[in-house]
DNA sequence: GATTCGAGTCGAAACGATTCGACCCCTCGT
DNA sequence: ACGAGGGGTCGAATCGTTTCGACTCGAATC
């Protein structure tokens, strides 16, 4: 394979069809009359020299636009296809924007050794799962002067935000708990800091958190069990609910949680099987909420109490915003609500020898 | 927002710090020696200008890099996120490509209404679930220039296939059918061309097929049972296989085919419901095999008995092919094995009448 | 003390297009 | 018949970098 024998250019298309590069030009883009005969001679030269259309690079840099979107995800890539939250987004994104003719381009957030998001040649973005370090994807785009969109991140000055109520929604959450006789619930939060570290919630840490969606989903539960504490995992997966779960549902009945609720679906399957490794009963010795609503079957055989949201919904409305934003626009904000949806991993709270 | 305001480039930074553009592109860059005062100079002038770097866009073009890999893939952007196996393989092939920091870029593939595949910047491409209609895409990155594999496309000149057998996974699996008596079985294949029709299978249909896949896994059916017939999907989803399962589970029970192989689990689960709509009994009646291994647990309450591919390796050994390719190197064609996975969908036939 | 060497810097030439204004010539209107 | 208008074409400038070869200057070499 000669593999960089140099292609042929419109230069090269121009000189053969015997007209001017600029006139060749206006053969490819359309724009500009042209005449039938010579749009005819330059098609022919292009084919004869097998000439695959104008170079993207460089008329992205003509035009100053290149016809992609960036989708700034947390994870590495890899980690971005493994939650189903990411992939449900991506979909509703992708709807919006195949209609435009854009192209979705998946790029790490800033600083976890990939690509730097401003690397990368966009013309607007969409910031999605960023939860713990996005300021430093922020900076980037701002300094680059790219438009972008953000889904549940951090309210931040003149961009528009795709967000769903998650303060609301774990209230509700809570709400059910307290109705249903619960006194001492935990939560398992997301990751709360770039560090990931997996550690029981205390107020400093809490405070330092950078996890706009963390905070929030906490503040809810906090509206109706003030009191609630917990601790954080080092990422949305079944296996870190677990170990979460363990270190929550070790210890004397008298003092364990007869409640906990998960920041993510994936964590909350993961502490019901962890209750289970400890023969606890689920609901009947300990209630587990999840949050997302994504399809758990297969991990789990029970239904489980979810919040679910609206990912695709959020999805296409981060779509359109960024292609607001493309226009120079600014969409409005959405405030997506999520609902409550009542499985069979949440029942009345076991009756508590210590309170009697 | 001052949307456009035009950001400072680089010559403007140079300017300032009172040095070359050349000089101040070495400091970006990083190749070639620049004294530290100078370095110094120049950094802070880029700070005081909020300068984010080198254009991406001028740097491609230059460079003749973009540090962007394509993945062309048959449906429109939205459908790609949809089907299950191209998410696993997408995650495979970002755990091999976040390595080298390179980014991905999803492109509906050609003729599709979306952007060409030629028309992006891309260094080199992978094309996936490219099945019925990769000739124009092929065609395309070819007068670019662009390298690419192939994963599941017909054998392409000078091109590294990545394939999983799929005509050895039909035969074993029309191989557990036989044994266990079936005669008549019927398969549901994924779309045989661009124009997606569902109809039954006939020679003409199946020659004219542009769908390498489709043909490979009939062909392996066919190794058993050289009469086999069926019907043709429009794709692969629940829904067109109950509209599958329907037409073929229709009729007398003597002419009913007592085993159905589809080419998809999601069209299996389809099937598994059409025939439960009908009062059959599933694998009493009639007994299912997918294709795929993936999880449709939540869509089925029993394991689907289907050929498990190893999806996520293949991502990865794309992944690494496309890398190679990217050198210029060709990396070797990969050939993986399915493995049959027995669940409870198969069963021995049906007592069949017409038989005695 | 002349010579070589290399670190550091610079200017100019790509990279491959698009776009703007100028120009030509033919047609149409009056 | 003459000016206006517009379709069609062209040349040149531009987009923002990187890279190549050349040049300078101080230090090391013999």
């Amino acid at each position: 394979m000669e593999e960089r024998a140099s292609r042929p250019t419109l230069a090269a298309v121009a000189r053969r069809a015997g007209v001017a590069a600029s006139t060749a030009s206006l053969v490819f883009s359309g724009s500009g009359p042209v005449a039938e005969a010579t749009r005819e001679r330059v098609l022919t030269a292009a084919r004869e020299l097998d000439y695959g259309g104008p170079d993207p690079t460089a008329r992205s840099l003509r035009r100053g636009r290149s016809g992609v979107i960036g989708v700034v995800t947390e994870d590495r890539l890899a980690e971005t296809f493994r939650d189903p939250v990411n992939v449900a987004l991506l979909d509703g994104i992708g709807e919006e924007l195949s209609d435009a003719r854009l192209s979705l381009l998946v790029i790490p957030m800033a600083g976890v050794g990939g690509p730097d998001p401003g690397d990368a040649a966009i013309d607007a973005a969409i910031l999605i799962g960023c939860t713990t370090n996005v300021a430093d994807s922020v900076a980037s785009l701002r300094r680059r002067g790219v438009p972008f969109v953000g889904v549940e991140t951090e309210p931040l000055d003149g961009v528009t935000a795709i967000d769903i109520d998650n303060r609301e929604a774990c209230a509700a959450a809570a709400r059910l708990l307290a109705r249903l006789g619960h006194r001492r619930v935990a939560v398992v939060t997301l990751p709360l800091d770039p560090g990931r570290r997996r550690a029981p919630l205390d107020p400093a840490r809490e405070a330092a958190s950078t996890s706009f969606v963390a905070r929030e989903r906490l503040a809810g539960v906090r509206t109706v069990f003030p009191d609630a504490g917990g601790v954080s995992a080092a990422s949305s997966a079944v296996d870190e609910g677990m170990i979460a779960g363990r270190s929550l549902l070790d210890g004397p009945a008298a003092s364990r949680p007869t409640a906990v609720l998960a920041q993510s679906d994936l964590l909350a399957v993961g502490i019901v099987l962890a209750a289970e490794e400890r023969g606890l009963r689920v609901p009947e010795d300990v209630s587990v909420v999840g949050f997302d609503g994504i399809a758990v079957d297969g991990l789990l055989s029970r239904a489980l109490t979810t919040l679910a949201q609206p990912v695709e919904e959020k999805g296409r409305a981060a779509g359109r915003a960024v292609l607001a934003a493309l226009r120079g626009e600014r969409a409005p904000d959405r405030l997506l609500q999520c609902e409550l949806r009542v499985g069979s991993t949440t029942g009345p709270a076991p009756d508590d020898t210590s309170f009697r």
